[in-house]
DNA sequence: GCACGTCCCTGAAACGTTTCAGCACCATGG
DNA sequence: CCATGGTGCTGAAACGTTTCAGGGACGTGC
């Protein structure tokens, strides 16, 4: 492998010169330069980030580790994310942790190991033992699509409980009073969320709750929970849904028995992917700013990264109901 | 930042021993071992990865470039070489080209520069400048979901013009006569050989083909196409389109118009993502088996790594037609 | 002719690891 | 009592950069 040493000699300069040529192209003269250049395009050398960074003491790498992206809510993320990460010179690695703990501890590790610039985060528990041992790192993290006390770190978030609260209120209003609520894994925050705001704005009106806890937050995981509703006696008229993939499958399940959606049962999901749009029923679907969650939080990472002063914020945008035609009311 | 060296201080140590500690535990006696490992903990040392790089002149990394993770082939794609990649105890960083050249090139001088282990890619152009940079960096590389000449590098693909075949004998078995084509960016060598697979198949049928160009790969291009098909006089039957993304904009373009589909207007698409099932009208689709190919892509590449001496391998893998409403002949 | 700047360049230190030759010590067998 | 071997540790070199103090050459103003 051809290393500066190489490029030096065969230049006839000094490593340091070369380096300049590298990095501060201005301070080395015309002629001097182009030699040098030439040589670095003949030999194909490429410098080795790893030296860099030792020498430099910090990376060029954001880090970003989402909880699924089988979800396109988490690409949008992402692509926000590498959007202002971009704009900064910086590079983007995403890691997926697929909701496994152990996943998420072990890019958790490589992050820290690697000195990366800063971690975007969005966990998948409350406070492991990985995220406990992440933060004794010292590596500057944000949480993302999870709400956290700015004494530990800054988040940005959509506000899911009123999320929740926009579906329960919209489900009541098309005049329903039999509901399901399909609910992923409640380790999550963002499910518990959801549903204590469906709960609450449900409190007080004659509706009859049932709630299904999903096994996952994919499309298989809604065609088994809609499997399960469809078994369920009385059988609810409308379902809201943790997220659109979760709806997704619901509704297959519903297409597949026969059942007439939205006539004989509603459905509501979460995140407004492009996806909701294109289904069998178009969903409707509570919209959250996937993108701008991305963006919002590699800025945010930046910032403080730039200045070690500067102090946690915890931002939080709020979702929109998108209505389609899975809820709306035939006559 | 705690480096090796405190570590080595508290305990009363040499910084052999410490790293011996940390690498080859066996070699250090248990007390010692007790000793070191408990000052680990109170100080919360964090391996520093490119001094490690640096020295080993290996990274732990491997690099996957895909086109677009807004596709869930990708993420799945993505997902077949994070399980190869792990049961070997490398990492993976997947990265987005979206489909820009420029970016394409960025993310390989990243790769380069890190001195990743090796990349899985999924070029944008055939040839471009960057991936010629690229290959002189001498990082070794595997082409997914693109066939390549062995003497180049391994690549795993599925046979395109076998699907593009798949789909326009589908088209003429259930009877259509005008058929469209909506293809992607013919700069993708995927797109190009959909549309010779189907050219070849039609060959000697009485069939009329329109050939509309999408923009880009996603659902947007596809309602656009989708509209601009609405308006070809007369207007074909039968339309298949070069992913399922454009697949379902095409198909919303057609509910939105109200054009009944499959009576009016027959879809085939090309991937069979989750969502093609899921969709208005449940999708025929061309199923390409995109977790094995990650999974296949990065076992290739892995075995080059361990052993330069081994030679490239074109795995090419047959792809399937998965028949669902949305071509399906009514009576 | 001397002092002083300016412009380019060199040489060496430093970054945090891993690895390896070598040393000290102890137990064992002859 | 010596030779041998094993065990457990140390110290230093090496990896490929960046950075920076310093120095040589040359021009300019007095």
């Amino acid at each position: 492998m051809v290393g500066i040493k190489d490029v030096a000699k065969r230049a006839g300069v000094s490593i340091g010169t070369v380096s300049n040529v590298v990095n501060r192209p201005h301070v080395v003269a015309a002629a001097t330069r182009n030699r040098v250049l030439s040589v670095i395009e003949e030999l194909g050398y490429v410098r080795d980030e790893s030296a860099r960074q030792l020498r430099a003491g910090r990376s060029r790498i954001m880090g970003l580790l989402v909880l699924d992206l089988g979800n396109p809510f988490f690409v949008d993320v992402a692509r926000g994310a590498e959007q202002a990460a971009h704009a900064e010179g910086l590079n983007i690695i995403t890691c997926n942790s697929g909701q496994r703990s152990d996943l998420e501890a072990s890019y958790l590790a490589m992050f820290a190991e690697q000195r990366v610039r800063g971690v975007l985060l969005s966990p998948v528990g409350t406070s492991g033992e990985a995220l406990r041992a992440f933060r004794r790192s010292g590596t500057p993290y944000v949480f993302v699509d999870r709400k956290a006390p700015t004494s530990e770190a800054s988040s940005v978030a959509v506000d899911d409980i009123a999320g929740g609260a926009l579906a329960a209120r919209h489900l009541l209003e098309t005049g329903h009073h039999r509901i399901a609520f399909v609910n992923g894994p409640a380790i999550l925050a963002q499910c518990r969320d959801r549903e204590q705001g469906l709960r609450t704005a449900l409190e007080g009106a004659a509706v009859e709750l049932t709630v299904l806890e999903a096994i996952g937050l994919d499309v298989a995981s809604g065609r088994d929970a809609g499997a399960r509703l469809l078994g369920t006696i009385p059988r609810p008229t409308a379902v809201f849904c943790a997220n659109d993939l979760l709806a997704l499958g619901v509704l297959q399940a519903m297409v597949g028995a026969g059942v007439r959606v939205p006539d004989e049962m509603a459905i509501v999901g979460y995140d407004d992917i492009e996806f909701a749009g294109a289904a069998a029923v178009p969903l409707t679907s509570v919209r959250q700013p996937a993108q701008r969650l991305g963006r919002t939080a590699a800025e945010l990472l930046l910032a403080e990264t730039a200045d070690t002063t500067v102090e946690h914020q915890a931002v939080v945008f709020t979702p929109e109901l998108v209505v389609r035609e899975s809820t709306r009311v035939r006559r």
